[in-house]
DNA sequence: TTGAAAGCGCTAACAG
DNA sequence: CTGTTAGCGCTTTCAA
């Protein structure tokens, strides 16, 4: 009962031209404050709502942008999209979320005509075209920003994590002791795969080579992306020494495995054991954990500016947005 | 260099007018082969890809259905997506995924002009509309299936938790013991409080009460939806109890808490103390959970398969459906 | 089996 | 400041 009602309505009721209930509707400015009233009560009066679709139609935008992510739910990527989200809303723009739940969305997104590629705009979250794309190639031909990950051919925001682990590197160094590093191990089969844990831990590296101090291969522990991972990781570098130890986890849900299985032999982390995290969960602060936290929601305002930005007028060149993260420290890492 | 490519262009390259491309692209069968094959060709020579929003304007079909649910990549809803997506596909539709990631996406959808509602249907997961909107009205007037939970007003799709209640109930009278269930506060104050918790604690009671065995008020521990939940009501039983007991945990999350912490304190599960959870996660195989599996999938299908009949013809009346969970008996209640 | 033509609802020149 | 009007690309009668 309410698409049956169309801008001619209006115009009719109102007495004016279709023309300039369009003008009223798109907020123009050169409109009589009377007519606009008139318009206005029309509108309320017949319940009438813009035929989205043939707006759509007319002006070959459609206002909105997709986001093709791995998943959604998890602090980082909600985090990324209110960043989004914020920025887009300013600009009257919506996103579109398309998670890569299941192969077969994959295999569907593969095709040029799939409801990703209807929007103005696109945005690939952690997500690299080589892995995803036949040639790297996105289907569709749309403006296009990356996040999370960088590419030649497109423009991205990325956050430092070199940088990341370099700062925690250098943090941890102001009490010597024997050094660990907690890392993920990342298959390069997935499409997920973005070498960031690596990364993490180059940066880390980095830091403690300018102090000359050496990390062992075997001081680099390797487990699973998960709790119980950190867990076998605290029963490793507990099988190996006594005494103080300073601890990188590449991120933080190592980090509060660590914590709690070190709880559990008895030891507090904050003192002896030192330990530093990377992503800055929510509930990191109350775990008292030191952690790297990256601006995820600046990273996604950035990527959503610049999607604008190349929709409005596609530049010349491609733009590489590199953030830094800070370190925030905590309890676990107090001398 | 896509988009200016129209049926135009096709029509006048492949020599036949546009209507008889239109036919062809929609598959009409009264087409002959051969103009069919010389269209066929013009469409590929050019790459010619339809205007969505053209298409669109024209049908007033979107061949979309969106879905608003409270977040995604839980198993759950991953499952739930599954079973709509794979329907949709048969019938040429499309899932909209739009999450309530925060209070200000839930704002921005009591919009009648919001996205979600530029579609053809709408599936509404776990969300009570009495609670998301004012009135239970959902903002716009478009076809709509309740999924997870149920509604005068709409059409619904929900499995029967309190039969899966009453399945673990039953399934672990088999051996008589102390009985204990372990619960989850739902706060009534959220969108998604839906009261399945309390449906399943429902059942398991009905099945005592039938074997006039009697749950004491202070066996029903209440805790937090999380693992550390499940391991606090470990600890809470075991401070009451020793010996046998059977336990009802709610949910799987919270079996995996209670595993763990029975395992910590060296007691295995399975013989002396017998669990059961509830959902069915993914790595309750690999834990030896009994558990009451939904059929998540079906809801997810069936709620599709009753959208687009919806879409067709609007039914006289509403519909509910109800389906039935089932036990699924491993190690964690074995005898 | 095919073509001609109307028009979906809206925006954006262009005139006035 | 406002009205007139020409389509955007497609589907769908209606005729042939």
């Amino acid at each position: 009962m309410n698409t049956r009602v169309s801008i001619q309505d209006v115009a009719q009721l109102a007495g004016v031209a279709v023309s300039t209930v369009s003008r009223v509707l798109n907020g123009y400015r050169d409109v009589s404050e009377e007519t606009r009233a008139k318009v206005q009560r029309a509108v309320e009066q017949l319940g009438y709502r813009p035929n989205q679709a043939a707006r759509t139609f007319r002006t070959g935008k459609t206002q909105s942008v997709s986001v093709i992510l791995p998943m959604i739910g998890t602090d980082f990527y909600n985090r990324l999209i209110n960043g989004i989200d914020q920025v887009l809303a300013l600009h009257d723009y919506d996103a579109g979320l398309f998670p890569l739940l299941s192969p077969r969305r994959l295999e569907r997104y593969r095709n040029p005509s799939a409801p990703p590629y209807n929007a103005d705009g696109l945005i690939l979250a952690s997500l690299n075209p080589d892995r995803l794309f036949e040639g790297g190639q996105i289907p569709a031909d749309l403006p296009t920003v990356l996040v999370d990950i960088a590419h030649t051919a497109y423009d991205s925001v990325t956050v430092d994590h070199i940088e990341g682990g370099y700062l925690a590197g250098k943090h941890l160094l102001e009490r010597p002791a024997p050094t660990f590093v907690v890392m993920i191990e990342e298959r390069f089969d997935t499409p997920f795969a973005s070498g960031v844990f690596r990364e993490r831990l180059k940066g880390f590296q980095r830091a403690l080579e300018e102090d000359s101090v050496k990390l062992p291969k075997d001081h680099v522990i390797t487990v699973e992306f998960s709790w119980d991972g950190g867990r076998l990781a605290a029963q490793e570098i507990l099988r190996r020494l006594e005494g103080p130890a300073n601890i990188f986890a590449t991120c933080d849900l190592l980090a509060q495995g660590l914590i709690d299985e070190f709880a559990h032999k008895g030891i507090k982390v904050g003192g002896e054991v030192r330990l530093v995290g990377y992503d800055d969960q929510p509930w990191a602060e109350a775990y008292g954990l030191s952690t790297v936290k990256q601006p995820i929601e600046s990273m996604g305002g950035l990527a959503a500016n610049l999607l604008l930005k190349r929709i409005k007028r596609p530049p010349a060149e491609v733009i590489h947005r590199v953030l830094s993260p800070r370190l925030v420290v905590r309890e676990s890492s107090r001398v």
